[in-house]
This record gives C-alpha cells, structure tokens and sequence, in this order.
DNA sequence: AACTATTAGTTTCATATGTAACTATTTGAC
DNA sequence: GTCAAATAGTTACATATGAAACTAATAGTT
C-alpha cells in the first residue's frame, strides 16, 4: 500500500512569495553589483543619493519613508557618504534636531552617472516586456502590495 | 532663470527594481512572522523544511539548489533545526560526504500545519488578482527573471 | 518658566550573513 | 594502488543588520 499525501502539495518554487523573492533578489543584487564595482556605493547609499538627488535639504526621517529603510540603516548610510565626501549635512535652522542633506559636487558627479545607468538597467529589464505588459506588471504589483499590507490578516 | 535638471529623471518609488524590492519584502516578511511565531522558525529554515517534506532523503546541497539558498545558510539552517527535533541526519551509505535529511515526527506534525498555512497565505495573496491575471503575473515574472539571468550583461 | 511627552538621529549590543579557509570523502588519471 | 582534483559539508572570521537604549532638541501643558 502506497504512502498516503495527507498534506496538500507544497512545491517551494511554485510558491509566489518564493518567486518573487529569488526574483528580487536576483534583480537586487545584480544592480547593486553596477554601482557598488563602479563607485563602491552600496545599495542603501545608492538609495540615499538617489533621493537626496532628487531633493536637496532632505532630512534622514524623510529619506527613510522615501526609500522604505529604516531609521538606523538611514543614518549608516548617510553617515558612510558624508566619509567618502558625497554628502553634506548642515542642521536646520528651524529645527535644531533636523538635519538637511546635500549632495557636493562629487556626489553630484556620481549622482549624474549613476542615474541613467540605473535607468538603463532597469530599461534593460523592462524592455523584455511589452509596452502593455509593463503596464499590466505595474497593476498587478499594485494589487498583491495593497493585499500585503500589514493592516490586512494573511492568515 | 531656474535650475537646469541635467540628469534624466530618477524617481526611486517609481523605479522597478525598488518596487520589486519593497513588494516582495513585505510579503516574506509577513509571511515570515506567521511561522515565526507559531513554531519558532526562520525563513530558511522553512524553506528547508519545505522541501524536506517533498522530498524525504534530500541532500543538503539538493535543499541548496532546491531553494536558492547558498551552502553555509543551508548547513546553518539544518544544525537548528536538527537541534530543535525537527530534522534526522543519515549519512549516506554510498558516498560517506552526502548527508539524507528526513522530518522526525515532531517536524512532519509542523510541515503539516505550516503548509496549509503558507498556501492559505498564498491564496489570500493571489486571491486579490483574477484567474487571469494570476497566469499574466507568472508570464511577466518568467520574463523578467530571464532578462535578469546573470548571463545577460545589464548595462 | 518648569515639566512631560514627542521627535530626530546616533550608539550599543546581540544576532545574522557571506566569504574564505578547512575537513572528510570520493572520483579519476596514471 | 597512489595521488591530484573535485565535491559535500562545516567552521572561523569579518561585516551587516535590527532592536532597544540613549542624547539632544522641540512642542505642548500647566
């Protein structure tokens, strides 16, 4: 007599939660590659910089809702750039607890070469898609991240 | 005379990578707190008891294959959870290096209510999209993860 | 003004993780 | 059979990360 399967299948890499982290990692991990080789640039800095390029004066409270990081790795990061002389931080002068965060001229330079090689790769990636799938990609990511958010039971 | 913005620009919330990023953390850290607090495990380690489960006897470099998982994280993983009474090691008779991994019973009653568990969390997840768009998802992830297959140059 | 609570950011400490070196065994060439 | 190379898995070490405690400043209450 044959063994009896009394669990329903679980196969790990059909699992979506499973695909889509060995994707992300894999998409992570070879970005991170470009600019950790080209500027020694981790992917918590390049977050950093692409956010504080986008908005000089920015606070580290803000950099973190911006960029989905949390408060430590925030100052770590800003804290790594202003040693390697990409970042300045001046206080606020409304608020003395408040600091404002600016690129120099070097982290600019980096910045500007930085950006469209992150645009290109990401280009890259999505031109494996059709215009139409990009879009449907987009809708769907929108969809599972509103069914995964921490206010809605899982279970 | 206003700014000239010489760089394209990036939008780091709107950059797939990050979004790809962000989506897919929140979904295993949510899922991660399930079996973290009902049975004390890691995410590895369920991925390791995950495939254990399927398939009794695996080696602990199949489980590395298995799960994206590399050697150190794997060898990690099984030492707890052989320490918690969840796994049983035998050394293979026909290669003396190869080690079979199978459930004790006590880790066979955990794999049976942790995979209802991830599935239903899986359902409730895939349940925000249709049918449809279900396979669409799967068809856009296939691609995009050949497009990021570390063969191709992205850059 | 004095006192408490809140907020911004940093530091500390304990744990997790990855790389490289290592041990044990097997395979293949001779 | 002997020896070099390859493979399975573990250990050691250096670094990364997260939670909690901490410091400094501000805001709110009386």
């Amino acid at each position: 007599m044959p063994d009896i399967e009394n669990v329903s299948l679980l196969r790990l890499r059909e699992f979506l939660p499973y695909r889509l982290s060995v994707l992300s990692n894999t998409i992570s991990t070879r970005i991170a590659s470009l600019y950790d080789r080209e500027f020694g640039l981790s992917i918590w800095q390049w977050r950093v910089m692409a956010v504080t390029g986008d908005r000089p004066g920015i606070s580290a409270t803000e950099i973190g809702q911006l960029t989905a990081m949390d408060k430590v790795a925030v100052s770590r990061a800003i804290a790594a750039m202003i040693q390697m002389g990409y970042l300045e931080r001046k206080t606020s002068e409304t608020d003395g607890r408040r600091s404002q965060l600016f690129l120099t001229p070097a982290g600019r330079d980096v910045y500007e070469l930085i950006v469209p090689m992150a645009l290109g790769a990401e280009q890259k990636l999505a031109s494996s898609l059709t215009e139409e799938e990009q879009k449907q990609l987009e809708r769907l990511m929108g969809k599972l991240a509103d069914a995964a958010s921490p206010d809605r039971p899982l279970w």
